[in-house]
DNA sequence: TTTAGGG
DNA sequence: CCCTAAA
């Protein structure tokens, strides 16, 4: 890694005469700039302009991948300056149509020292990204693999990233550079970055510079203005919106000029009582979503619909187009202490966003909440072979992060293409094909940051996709920053494993047994025994969906530990001593008869020992 | 899927 | 309530 030093020196004295039309919020931005961050950006704007003229007439011909309608122009642009730039990655949206199509290259600069950053969460919102991002494969599994999905999915990623709808133009995020969309592609080496928009105007143009930003406190986020690295950022016409992830999937839209605060909102979803506790400690808990990433399907006449935002599956003859809508990234959880500044909190979140995108991402593809391993397999090989699979189809995003010095811990699946129905379809009788290997997150544990449980992770991919049919599954990785600086103040502590488990598998709702489903328990189980949850279910519980045999069979257990204790200690509503004695009597019995009772014991059998015992017999 | 228990 | 080993 290059040293900040040295690529000061390389850009001093180098000053590009124009800016093409940037906005004036860059322009604006600039003036508050140390000079080396200039510098850069200027450097930047010079290179995107290049980068913008030579893609607008190379760009019409190279046209390389067919089928994906993505294209790929791999731009060498060479400027004459004493900084050599190797070729510069410009991705740009050709907009109007509902074809992606990207121009990449490379830039040179060295950056952060994790490697690379991100400097936009692009938030696709409307329609018209929505189409843009549809992708249609030759699902006719006519030699298309698992890769190329990926790669097409990527590259409509990558795609919308360079929509005017981008921040940078704000202020941009210094150390954020959007460089590792993926491990793929960039590679910041000197800590530049361009991006053209073809949108025919050169105002469109952005040009993300990326500070040479130190991981040290002062120059960090400098020129950025109002960091809301977790919120999701569209741009429409001049405004920048910003919205979060409220807990109930409600987008919460505010612009960016609205209070911090409401981004930074704590999760509600942890309950109240968790949410409470939250609260009285010591710290704060933010559970920032930066994109949504949906999936919705319209083949079958199906609507998807995994909590709202859907994307669509249309298939055509032997082709399946898949529609994305949105991203959503993980959850996130930043544990900071209540004395923190807003400022280190800014800092705070701008790390880890820029730690989690530091280390590239990637797709993934999920089959029925299986991760698709084998890139190399088709896909009808792995599974989706025709539209009745679309169902079970999802998309990750992934932090590629092979890369060591990321800052963060990141997880498997951090981000989730819910699909809409979590029904488990047929999968291709060839090959389910999972766990081929390929080691996901190799992030590396750092000392602080090593925190999350990389066990866990598939199953809670697995868990999101299957089991949050009504909500927008969220899959989310924890991820845990380490305060590059200000340590004293940013307390960053490990969020517990349950607590993350929780947001991913909601809990089920807490719903107290009434003194009138005691007592039905309690009759069941003096008829029926203690071992025969699933008939006491279906004798007294029916239609209690809400009520599994396994909740009756819990609640017998509290209730014979109630009935155990005295009445002083007892929560909840208080449930009448009748009932607890029979529950004592009916338990005392029961586990009696345990041995022989398998089977042999009539109906009733309890019940009239239970009611002999009540009128007198000793034994209660 | 159910049971049975620990968490 | 959750999670799971066992059956």
């Amino acid at each position: 890694m290059k040293s900040k030093k040295r690529l000061d020196s390389g850009l001093k004295g180098f000053h590009v005469a124009t800016i093409p039309k940037a906005p004036r919020s860059i322009r604006k931005a600039q003036l508050k700039k140390p000079d080396e961050d200039i510098c850069a950006f200027e450097l930047l704007a010079s290179l995107a302009k290049k980068l913008l003229q030579e893609s607008e007439s190379s760009s019409a011909s190279s046209n390389a991948s067919g089928n994906d309608h993505v294209t790929i122009v791999k731009d060498a642009v060479k400027d004459g300056h004493h900084y050599e730039c190797k070729p510069l990655k410009i991705e740009y949206l050709d907009q109007g149509t509902s074809e992606v199509s990207a121009v990449v290259s490379e830039s040179a600069s060295q950056i952060c020292n994790q490697k690379c950053s991100l400097n936009e969460f692009p938030l696709v919102e409307d329609d018209e990204i929505l189409e843009r991002t549809s992708k249609t494969m030759d699902s006719g599994f006519s030699g298309k693999n698992a890769g190329d999905l990926k790669s097409a999915i990527f590259n409509s990623i990558s795609a919308n990233e360079n929509r005017p709808s981008k921040v940078e133009l704000e202020g941009g995020y210094p150390n954020v550079g959007k460089s590792c969309y993926n491990g793929m592609h960039n590679k910041f080496e000197e800590g530049l970055e361009t991006k053209g928009l073809e949108s025919g105007d050169p105002t469109e143009l952005c040009v993300t510079y990326a500070a040479l930003v130190n991981s040290e406190k002062d120059v960090k986020l400098t020129s950025c203005r109002d960091p809301v690295p977790f919120a999701s950022f569209s741009r429409q016409r001049n405004d920048v919106k910003l919205g979060v992830r409220d807990d109930d999937d409600n987008l919460v839209r505010n612009t960016k000029s609205s209070n911090m605060s409401k981004v930074y909102r704590p999760m509600s979803r942890i309950g109240d009582r968790r949410l409470r506790k939250l609260l009285t400690s010591r710290y704060w808990k933010v559970a920032p979503t930066l994109k949504d990433f949906e999936l919705s399907r319209a083949a079958n006449g199906v609507a998807s619909s995994a909590g709202g935002h859907q994307a669509s599956l249309h298939s055509k003859d032997s082709n399946v187009k898949f529609s994305i809508k949105s991203f959503r990234v993980p959850e996130t959880f930043i544990e900071i202490s209540e004395t923190a500044t807003v400022a280190s909190l800014k800092r705070t979140v701008m790390d880890m966003v820029t730690a989690i995108l530091g280390g590239g991402i990637r797709v993934g593809v999920l089959l029925n909440g299986k991760k698709i391993r084998d890139d190399n397999r088709t896909l009808s090989q792995s599974g989706i072979s025709s539209e009745d699979n679309m169902d079970s189809l999802g998309f990750t995003l992934e932090p590629s992060s092979v890369l060591a010095p990321s800052p963060v811990c990141s997880e498997d699946p951090p981000l989730m293409l819910p699909s809409s129905t979590p029904q488990l379809v047929q999968r291709s009788p060839a090959t389910p094909a999972v766990d081929s290997g390929i080691p996901n997150s190799l992030s590396d544990p750092s000392p602080i940051t090593n925190l999350t449980n990389r066990v866990e992770s598939n199953h809670e991919a697995m868990t999101s996709h299957t089991v949050l049919t009504d909500t927008t599954a969220p899959d989310s990785r924890a991820l845990v920053p380490v305060p590059a600086m200000d340590v004293d103040a940013l307390a960053v502590v490990p969020v517990n494993q349950k607590i993350r488990r929780s947001e991913i598998a909601q809990r089920r709702t807490r719903r107290p047994f009434s003194v009138a489903e005691v007592e039905a328990l309690v009759q069941a189980v003096e008829e029926l025994g203690t071992g025969r949850w699933r008939d006491v279910k279906l004798r007294s519980f029916e239609h209690a969906d809400h009520r599994t045999y396994v909740d009756l069979k819990d609640k017998w257990k509290t209730l014979v530990h109630t009935a155990s204790i005295s009445p002083q200690q007892r929560r909840g509503e208080p449930v009448p001593q009748e009932l607890l004695d029979r529950v004592l009597a009916a338990h005392a019995y029961w586990s009696q008869h345990q041995a022989k009772q398998q089977g042999k014991n009539q109906p009733g059998t309890l019940k009239l020992e239970a009611q002999a015992d009540r009128i007198g017999v000793p034994g209660m």
